[in-house]
DNA sequence: TGGTGTCAACCGTCCGGTCGGTTTGTTTAT
DNA sequence: ATAAACAAACCGACCGGACGGTTGACACCA
């Protein structure tokens, strides 16, 4: 397989991420993503012989420029407990181009898999265990990390549902307490390494 | 409109429901449906006169089992800054059917209505307005609630996805990280209020 | 001339929705 | 009490249209 992909093969995708991105997934047909990128269908299926295989591209490009961005962030990052998870909330959290384009090109190809054929997420799949292994390395008390990691993919999903309009506002003051529970965890990470703080109960019932 | 759903209505939905865990939503028909629910695509179409319908009602119902959810897990927590948080963590999280079933019930929900019609989600939506409205005014530093909130989505997330098989542990671990932070910010609330802690950087690059 | 890329037309299948009809249960008239 | 009358519940054959994918031809260039 080639390597890195002929322009032509990349303007099909994105003609395909335009199309699910304004007419929702269910419009996703091999004649609107032909039309969208002025071929016709034979020629789209000339470079992707099934939608299958052109869902499954999308998926791949994807993942991998989510791995590339995450893992640029990381080595930007200064070493240190808690490298990668400071890499997310600097570098993923920001209010520039990663977080509007990029977010909305990355729902178009899981929501598109998750409805072509639940299958084709598999490199997404990928991608996310190997974040999760930076994180769980990440010297950090346990589920740190992971609450960040987890609170990015939340905000992720609120974005492209729909349920929280726009507001750039509610991203930064998220981020602001996942770095304030990252700076006070790892100030006090020898006192306390395992145990975090002492389990005080907050009221809750059961553990 | 009745207030309570007929039980036919209900099965109907619950076959809905099924198609979609089993086989996919690509595969959610008006005839799998029905053959689901041992019953006559008439039949089907005698309750819910469109797809677009079927697949409301089941948002909705989902929707409000959700906020039900939630609000019940309020009225069991204790009051205090940061009751609706700690009733999330306390409830929402826990190992019992909470996070099993109710979680695939509710994927089935909202991927059929972002397939099926995106406007179909809007009582989903309108559900989540309601949390974090309450969340907002759950007298807490900005975010923090919101960051526990987001946290609980993307768990959501993995989980549909498939990105985490089924671990159970990390569940617990991303609880008791959040619990940490909820007991840390609540502790010297009144010593530091807005300012949370002094905005120490961690060694990214831009605020 | 033959390879590469592109195209329009076409095919079989399947899906959402319609429609006429049958069953079932309840009300009304005698 | 019984039958006629009616409405709601339910059925499944059918239709129009759209979709994924195939085919075979055309254009361009080496």
């Amino acid at each position: 397989m080639k390597r890195t992909t002929p322009k032509l093969q990349d303007k099909l995708l994105d003609a395909t991420e335009a199309v699910v991105a304004r007419q929702g997934i269910a419009n996703l047909t091999l004649d609107s993503v032909a039309a969208e990128a002025r071929m016709s269908k034979g020629g789209l299926l000339h470079y992707f012989p099934s939608k299958d295989r052109l869902v499954e591209a999308l998926v791949i490009r994807t993942a991998e420029g989510w791995r590339s961005c995450y893992t640029e962030a990381y080595e930007r990052t200064p070493e240190g407990p808690g490298r990668m998870s400071r890499a997310l909330l600097d570098h993923c959290l920001s209010d520039a181009k990663c977080w509007t384009e990029e977010l909305r090109r990355s729902s178009s190809a899981v929501f598109a898999a998750l409805a072509q054929n639940p299958v084709l997420i598999q490199p997404m799949r990928a991608v996310y265990a190997d974040l999760h292994r930076r994180i769980a390395q990440d010297g950090l008390p346990p589920g740190v990390g992971e609450a960040v990691a987890a609170a990015i993919d939340g905000l992720w999903l609120d974005w492209v549902l729909g349920i929280v309009p726009l507001e750039q506002v509610r991203v930064v003051r998220v981020r602001r307490a996942l770095e304030d529970m990252l700076a006070h965890v790892t100030q006090n990470r020898r006192s306390s390494k395992a145990k975090s703080t002492p389990r005080k109960r907050l009221g809750g019932r059961r553990v």
